[in-house]
DNA sequence: TCTGGGGTCCTAGGACCC
DNA sequence: TCTGGGGTCCTAGGACCC
């Protein structure tokens, strides 16, 4: 049996922790910008708040009644790291999927105790962190998937808010019944249109098709989905240990500019975060990718997305050439007339730094300077790292500019900024 | 005025090689 | 008039996830 332990309306709960003030109420958590809702509460839901609501479609009557918060991810990654942490005292296999959930192996553990070890585990993370979560067991991970589902919603789980679903049991072939087969993990809007044209409408459908005629129709990522309803494990999970095999950063800008200064300082600093994600998993990179595109909703005004990809002379984490590459990038790209509305930059070919190919005409004066580059890099992310992120930066920008993030509601970063939470205390 | 950010996997199709 | 076939590698784009 594995489990799938998701914690409840993550963001709103992590807020709550610090803030009992806001239980019972309808709390949202916004995402960057303040520009839409990634996260709501079980009052905001009843309101009939929908996932991903722009926040200027949001009704009056909803915005005067909650409160609507900008996202503190700092805040959310920490508290992420805690519930993790308690969840490896109940198993040594943990497999963190996103921010929120992990998948956690129980083989071997005796199956009719497992749902009062879940309870347990609810509990322990409950009183150690403060953050409430759902625990679904099933035998492969699309079944736990809606095991945890049914853990939230479910009338006849959700109380416990643990659920245990074996292969085709009654109890497992009325949820697949009820469910529509876009409510699985993996099914979504597309996907789901094309299967009702073929008279697959429910979960149960799905789990009586032939497997091999799924893959015919769609690819082998939809035959497998069909494996693990039926009980058969099918989908490895990518080792999260691993290195990501792209990086990518990026931000919308708090308001439109055509400015190619602010272009390049919003460029320069993505590029050097991304330096810093590369370093931090060890890998060097060798094609840099840099896009720009104006707002695709503001169709009053002319678009204009491109991107293009520019590769380094020998692989590198240093930020300065990722600096270098991607302002070379944007110089390509940028074209008068145009109000942008965001840039990024991706950083693809990763390889371990430790496998760095020489070039030929490398000489002991380029391995001197690599060796400079590696103090440097070391140095500005140490400082970074103890004294906050953005102490210490390759150029300086200015202040005011358009590409600044607005986050009008940011709530102190409680568990990481001790001066923030000295002045709450104040 | 205002609509997120970051990632993965798979397939199709073109280029190229022998 | 006739004009191979099969393998590999790469890229772009679709779909999905949280």
């Amino acid at each position: 049996m594995i489990a799938l332990v998701d914690c409840n309306n993550f963001y709103v709960s992590c807020e709550r922790v610090f803030n009992p003030a806001l239980e019972g109420r309808p709390v949202g958590v916004l995402s960057n910008n303040d520009g839409c809702i990634v996260a709501r509460s079980n009052e905001l839901k009843a309101l009939g708040v929908e996932m991903g609501t722009a926040m200027h479609l949001l009704p009056p009557f909803i915005r005067r009644q909650a409160i609507l918060l900008s996202s503190n991810y700092a805040l959310y990654g920490d508290m992420s790291r805690r519930v993790t942490e308690a969840l490896t005292e109940f198993s040594p296999d943990v497999e963190i999927y996103s921010i929120d959930e992990s998948f956690v192996g129980f083989q071997g553990f005796d199956p009719t105790t497992l749902e009062a070890y879940g309870q347990h585990l609810r509990e322990t993370v409950r009183q150690w962190t403060g953050i409430p979560v759902s625990v679904g067991f099933a035998p492969t991970r699309v079944l736990a998937k809606l095991a945890n589902h049914a853990a939230k919603k479910h009338p006849g789980y959700r109380d416990k808010g643990v659920c245990k679903l074996e292969t085709d049991s009654p109890a497992t072939q009325i949820l697949l019944k009820q469910l529509p087969v876009t409510g699985l993990w993996g099914i979504a809007r597309r996907t789901g249109e094309r299967l009702r044209l073929m008279g697959i409408e429910t979960a149960w459908q799905l789990r009586e098709a032939d497997p091999k005629q799924i893959r015919r129709h769609f690819s082998v990522v939809q035959e497998r989905i069909v494996w693990e309803l039926r009980g058969q494990p099918s989908i490895q999970l990518d080792d999260m240990s691993q290195p990501k095999q792209q990086i990518m950063v990026s931000r919308s800008f708090g308001r439109l500019t055509n400015s190619p200064q602010d272009l390049r300082e919003a460029l320069r600093q993505h590029a050097t975060r991304a330096g810093e994600k590369l370093r931090k998993q060890g890998s060097v990179t060798s094609t840099v990718m840099v896009f720009v595109h104006t707002n695709s909703f503001r169709t009053d005004l002319p678009q204009y997305r491109n991107r293009t990809v520019v590769s380094l002379e020998r692989p590198s984490d240093d930020s300065r050439d990722l600096i270098n590459a991607a302002v070379q990038g944007l110089r390509q790209l940028w074209r008068k007339g145009y109000a942008y509305h965001k840039v990024g930059v991706m950083l693809l070919d990763l390889s371990p730094k430790a496998n760095r190919q020489l070039t030929l005409t490398e000489t002991s004066q380029t391995e001197a300077e690599a060796r400079r580059s590696e103090r440097l890099m070391d140095t500005v992310d140490r400082l970074n790292r103890e004294l906050g992120r953005g102490t210490v930066q390759l150029g300086l920008s200015r202040a005011g500019n358009a590409w600044a993030l607005r986050s009008e509601h940011r709530t102190p970063r409680y568990t990481t900024r001790w001066d923030e939470l000295v002045k709450v205390r104040m």
